[in-house]
DNA sequence: AACTTGCGAAACCGAATGGTTGCATATCTT
DNA sequence: AAGATATGCAACCATTCGGTTTCGCAAGTT
């Protein structure tokens, strides 16, 4: 099971669940209910999203609190770094042009 | 077959393919020779890269010519974009507290 | 102590994924 | 014209994925 950020983004539930949870932090139950999949189904997505460790928790009685880790999604922009000054040298480019 | 960006870029080889032709166009043989995979395998990633518009094909005679397109790339950048006033939030808050 | 609730883990299932081999076709080269 | 080369496509296969159902357990509630 080999699992990375970019695998781990790439469902859509997933990414909703990040932007659930990006400004606080929300129990399994409590995120389940935005979605139509079962209580399970959003618990291994939050398995995936903890290994990758794009999600941390934090447990307070029975319940547990899983929140955004933003630092990680940075990995992401980083990888993304390679591309962007492409895309500027083509705007640069298209300003020269005009 | 939903394919969107975040998935096809949650492939490996198909992130290394995009970098390998970021800078210039390349033939499916010519960027098989950089993996350990067949000329087929690495067809169709460029497959799903070109319906998912992140590649663009240009025929020269019998052979094709795969490049980046790079302003797909930047829906990635557009989706980082919720977190990363997130991110630049924690980052002011860090910067208040020295 | 008995019941309820919040949660993870395991077993199972159909669909998708990434790979291979084996073609068919179009374009060069001789 | 005959052969070599570049490529896409289909069929097949093992593995992974996302989902469900079922269960077990710990922590609250009565």
């Amino acid at each position: 099971m080999r699992r990375d950020i970019f695998q781990a983004i790439a469902d859509q539930t997933r990414r909703a669940i990040m932007t659930l949870i990006a400004l606080q932090a929300m129990t399994p139950n409590a995120i389940a209910e935005n979605f139509n999949s079962t209580r399970q189904a959003i618990s291994k997505h939050l398995r995936i999203l903890t290994e990758c460790e794009i999600v941390k928790q934090e447990q307070q009685g029975r319940e547990i609190y899983y929140s955004l880790e933003v630092e990680k999604i940075k990995e992401i922009d980083k990888w993304l770094e390679q591309f962007r000054s492409i895309w500027e040298t083509n705007f640069n480019q298209l300003d020269e042009l005009l």
